[in-house]
DNA sequence: GATGTCAAGATCGTATACGATACTATTGTA
DNA sequence: TACAATAGTATCGTATACGATCTTGACATC
């Protein structure tokens, strides 16, 4: 498990999962020797694995310029926010015809952890926030769906990066819940209904900051200022 | 547009069209030497293109063992499609609240491209059937819709290469027309039916067929080396 | 005749090297 | 002071080299 087939997925996963729990930000510069000198390795390895995430939308490579964490717009935001429903209301569907009660009780447990996790830091309540619905795919027994899926849930990682408000609170672990409640009771349009209400709920978590210029520390310790 | 910005980029669109107009089929071995000597590059740049191929699922990578075009399971084929059917139905629920008449015309104009390849060879009439689905998506305006739908309608060309018979005859240059008509119209309804129908139709022209033994790779590859 | 073993060849994964391109900071000039 | 030219640095694109892994076929053994 730590030792993947090569060094090119070795690079590729942990560069992944360090933009899914934001240690590395959007727009963030991704140079090639620097990454190799960290993990050890040649530029080689580097290079293949931020050919494969710039593929999945997740780094930006722009030629003879480097790679940097891909810095969606507001306008591509949504749309990808408007595919994922799209992707997400085709899984609930199949699942309502196939799931079976031990699949449920995969995703019960996973809810678990991820309340476990809700007292902890960000990074890994977000991941595994994010990992449920990867999951909800990988149950549909899909190859192609859980690929789309678990790619578009990563960009909607980056998105939140990007323009969600710093504490976004409990990441829907509620909603996870309704959701599997839905899936139990086996109906489509009552799954599809709440998996809807939920995206948008997690869209809705989302504010819009201005991604453009260097935060402002004036703003930045406005909001200090009024508990000091 | 002949010369791309780096020869990854060549050689990667070079083998994307030779897989999409079936030159290389499923299954076929994908060896970096081969390519790099008929190109005239070196395996280092085949190798990223290979990577990019296989993010989008047109080609399998075994580590140590090399690539080669991927063989979608008749289970993945049908995954693909109705996935394929929940995009493309987003993509004309969108179209028919947007489309103007100018982006009509430029639709009409690729399918009178159409009629006019269908005497031809089958691969030109195969890739700009693809296409004309690639151009609906662009006139979302949404470049992960883009993305999404370029990528499963090459792999939907991979699969009709494996499993439909030889001649499938006018590749829905009538149904094209008729999803003309209903964009035009402006009623989701009625488009998502027609493309539904029109995709369904698709669809029932594949046929298993059994992937006969391989040709050179050299000698199917010159052809596209002179282009790239 | 079937199966296991092993060596030779093919192919890949990765490191390294070199030329090319883009960025940066300095200097000179208006 | 503001701006243009330029040199220097950083970073990338690509080629090549070497060790590692896999495949293939021959041969020995059961």
């Amino acid at each position: 498990m730590d030792t993947q087939a090569t060094r090119s997925d070795a690079i590729y996963y942990s560069l992944r999962r360090a933009i899914i729990e934001q240690a590395l930000l959007p727009g963030m510069k991704l140079p090639e020797d620097a990454i190799g000198d960290q993990f050890g390795v040649s530029r080689t390895s580097v290079r293949n694995a931020l050919v494969r995430l710039n593929a999945e939308g997740l780094v930006d490579i722009r030629p003879n310029r480097g790679a940097a964490v891909a810095e969606p717009t507001l306008e591509e935001a949504l749309d990808i926010f408007s595919l994922r429903r799209c992707l997400e209301r085709e899984v609930v569907g199949r699942l309502c015809r196939s799931i079976t009660e031990s699949e449920l009780a995969e995703l019960e447990a996973h809810v678990a952890e991820e309340e476990k996790a809700m007292d902890t830091s960000g990074p890994l309540s977000m991941r595994l926030a994010g990992e449920f619905h990867i999951l909800l795919a990988e149950l549909t027994g899909s190859k192609p769906l859980v690929r789309y899926v678990s790619e578009i849930v990563s960009r909607c990682s980056l998105i939140l990066a990007l323009y969600s408000r710093p504490h976004s609170g409990k990441c829907g672990v509620d909603e996870h819940l309704q959701l599997i409640d839905a899936l139990r009771k086996g109906d489509p349009e009552t799954a599809m209904h709440v998996m809807e209400h939920h995206l948008g709920a997690v869209q809705e978590r989302a504010q819009i900051r201005d991604p453009g210029d260097a935060p402002d520390i004036r703003s930045i310790l406005s909001e200090y200022a009024r508990t000091a």
